[in-house]
DNA sequence: TAATTATAGTTGCATTAGCAACTATAATAG
DNA sequence: CTATTATAGTTGCTAATGCAACTATAATTA
């Protein structure tokens, strides 16, 4: 039929984009309580540029993950209540919160990474460099596509 | 830095789906609303297997969908509300519940299919066919990877 | 047939996302 | 210098995910 054929058509690439992102974002979880961490993959994907960053303040943050502002609000929140990191409120501009980790959240920053690196291998087991590379590639040109105009 | 280019390395995989999915998801209830309908993609992910599957129970709906049946439940209960689809008990086994749609949910169904047909383009503008073909082949194997052991 | 086990679905809870409306502070215009 | 406008962040609301515990029905087994 030619609506089924249409549909499977229509379906696959948004289906197949959130199945992989939800069993993606299930593994590292899994993979950290394994090790007794306890760390949501969009947790470890605002502490991580907090790290590279340099002490940002939520907008920076926001920018450079592509998240809205409401959601590092809400992150920031749960981090700090972990005591991972604390909000500082820049000297020159009252208006900004500088984000600072902790020791805390710097040791669990470091214990993170090889669970980082494991769930990598996991998921891309099996997959050539070379598609991997092409696989990159088109996720940000599809992200580049919807950048809002 | 070391730790930094670990981190490159480590994070971009993570952040290019997760951003990759947001932004498709957001850009589709877009292009809903701007023809005046209200479906979410979670929701239209649910509704195109309900048509695909011919009325099938819910736990049928969460194995095509790779969805947890509890999310199933609730995405159907808010199908529900909108009229577009009624459960109806299974006569032979009352424990299952047969997920049909209504007159709407199938008007509704016909009058998104453009819609992702519209998305599906400006997410794929320039982007090859070969390069999709390999980006669908990657997230399958991504998706199997990680498929629960 | 009665008791156990398996299956389908729901409910409660916690986490996350993002829009809209809000507060507080800073920058700009007149 | 005041009034307007812009910016940074928060709060309230709605929707989705998924685990654990629960109810109801069917299948198995002893």
């Amino acid at each position: 039929m030619t609506d089924s054929e249409s549909l499977n058509l229509h379906m696959n690439l948004g289906m197949l984009l959130s199945n992989a992102h939800r069993a993606m974002t299930k593994r590292f979880v899994q993979n950290t309580h394994k090790i007794g961490l306890d760390i949501s993959l969009d947790q470890w994907m605002v502490l991580g540029p907090i790290w590279k960053l340099n002490d940002p303040c939520q907008k920076d943050l926001a920018e450079y993950c592509l998240k809205d502002k409401t959601s590092i609000t809400k992150i920031i929140d749960t981090l700090e209540k972990k005591n991972l990191v604390v909000r500082v409120i820049d000297q020159l501009d009252h208006r900004m919160k500088r984000v600072v980790l902790t020791n805390l959240g710097k040791q669990l920053f470091f214990d993170v990474l090889p669970v980082m690196e494991q769930t990598r291998e996991e998921v891309q087991q099996k997959i050539s460099n070379k598609d991997i590379e092409i696989f990159k590639k088109v996720l940000t040109r599809i992200t580049a596509n919807l950048d809002d105009e």
